[in-house]
DNA sequence: TTTTATGGTTTATAATGCAAACTAGTTAAA
DNA sequence: TTTAACTAGTTTGCATTATAAACCATAAAA
């Protein structure tokens, strides 16, 4: 395929800015915590947590939620292999891109 | 900054699949006319006109439109140094904070 | 002279990102 | 002991955005 066409269909999921630095902050930690995540990623609590929420959802992140002595919750999330490979693809696929890009020429 | 906080703040003006995509087709071009473009980036012609619309506004093309005969519209498109600078910027800066998260672990 | 094609722009809609407001519980202060 | 403030998030509403459908003006074809 072109690579231009390529570019303009990239998986959005993976490439959206807030998601992309969620997935690498994770993708870094094996696990982080909620608070510890939103400190990394400087986003709203808001914000991060419907991110997280649609991460879940593709199956990229697990989120777990504890109760410390019962009472006060404790989100730990983690990525799932599928998202450490979606993320690792997402890479994979930009850098062929623009590999690509780089010797395209106009015939 | 925290590679992961720059993440989440990436210019999306260029960051957008569809953007990213034209500007990197200008980038090889240096000019093309607004149907070549779109047979490049694979993009309606609604979503492809609002798209160039924005990069215009905000000094990273310049369009230019003619009539062929005083009749037909023949639109032709061509990046500016302004545009090459940023699209240059946001390939270095993705690079770099790339680089960083690689190295990056929790304390 | 109605139909089809060209080269786009405008409009409408659906999705999305974002933060403000909210919830449910806890601890501290008055 | 009731009020206030904090913690750890979730839900709601708004504003922006990406997208394609509908549209427009002209030309060529049937």
């Amino acid at each position: 395929m072109m690579p231009f066409k390529e570019m303009a269909r990239l998986n959005k999921l993976i490439h959206e800015p807030a998601r992309l630095a969620i997935m690498s902050a994770l993708n870094a930690c094996t696990m982080a915590e909620f608070l510890f995540l939103q400190e990394l990623t400087g986003l709203t609590k808001g914000n991060l947590s419907s991110h997280l929420s649609k991460l879940e959802k593709a199956g990229y992140i697990l989120i777990n939620k504890q109760f410390v002595r019962k009472k006060i919750p404790h989100t730990t999330i983690r990525i799932t292999n599928e998202g450490k490979a979606a993320l690792h693809n997402y890479w994979e696929q930009l850098d062929r891109i623009r590999e690509v890009t780089k010797k395209w020429q106009k015939d």
